[in-house]
DNA sequence: TGTTTTTAGTTGTACTCCATAATCAAATGG
DNA sequence: CCATTTGATTATGGAGTACAACTAAAAACA
């Protein structure tokens, strides 16, 4: 596991990971702590949270294309292809043929794809509704609120990362 | 690049992302956003953040063991061999045979190692000036401390999603 | 003491996510 | 009409990680 004796001693004791003073390394930490709840609550539902976001972004967008749905999920279209097969063999989202650009296709949520998403959104407000108890209301949307200045574009400070950031989105360096 | 023009467009006139209410996406994004500044900053050093991690954990626990290194930074013990050799082979740290354990490696920064993680050090120093200047003094104070929260062991809501957490602390769901 | 169990570290394998390049067909704009 | 751009796909490879199997040494124990 990921934690020698002393470090799990440590943890049980309730001492803060010692790393995790550094926002870099608290950002991680707490990123993958929810995406492991998400998982726990909402992954029983064989979802993850890509997945989810995907299809909440089907949902709310009628018809779009996939470039618009890769571009929202900061996903490649050329992974998102794969990514939406998969979505599509467990009969969750359909592509039409576009009426307007026969290259494209309209994506749009299957009936069994609208109420799987449906029953992941409860799940999943039932996850946040365990955030929120954890930090208190106030604090929650101080949270985020924090993190959305931190990730506003037109911020000076990070600005000359722009190029990096973008390219490494998805975790890894642009390989130039 | 990640984004279509409309999602671009959006971003140039200032809107934040649309997912980015989620707690889950603001912290990924957030996670991400940091490793790319970081990268744009301390990276033109030849070290990523889980090296620099490494780098600071191996100097503040002298001679500490690979387990400790490895369980401190979440990093499977299996692949922290490969992770070390790498920081080896660039002449920064040294694995000394322990005095006490014939089994393992007291794990030790050479002179190299010490003047690259002071270079590091200054680099990534100006990089949290960059956040602190961004957030201000209080308000980055109040979000490290809205994580450590966040990431606290005891708390209940999270609790049930521990196993799970931990093995997910990577970014991937266990197999089984 | 001698035997069993645990522990530190290594190697090898497989899997997921992601970037990149090459390609095709359809749309767009001289 | 032709050149360029754009939506989507396929194929390839790298990084990070989990997991199992293994060796050697230490620790526990009978």
């Amino acid at each position: 596991m990921a934690g020698t004796k002393a470090r799990q001693a440590q943890a049980a004791r309730g001492e803060p990971h010692p790393l995790s003073g550094y926002a870099g390394i608290a950002l991680r930490r707490a990123s993958l702590a929810v995406y492991g709840a998400f998982m726990a609550e909402v992954g029983t539902l064989g979802v993850k949270p890509a997945e989810y976001a995907a299809l909440l972004a089907i949902q709310s967008n009628l018809g779009a294309r996939s470039a618009d749905i890769s571009g929202l999920l900061g996903i490649e279209k050329a992974n998102f292809t794969v990514f939406l097969r998969r979505l599509e063999r467990r009969g969750w989202v359909v592509r039409e043929a576009s009426t307007t650009d026969r290259r494209a296709h309209a994506l749009r949520l299957t009936p069994e794809g609208a109420a799987l998403l449906q029953a992941a959104v409860e799940k999943r407000t039932r996850l946040e509704a365990g955030l929120v108890a954890r930090l208190g209301a106030v604090d929650y949307a101080r949270l985020l609120e924090l993190l959305q200045v931190l990730l506003a574009p037109e911020a000076a400070p990070l600005k000359e990362a722009a190029a990096g950031l973008r390219a490494v989105q998805a975790g890894f360096p642009p390989r130039s």
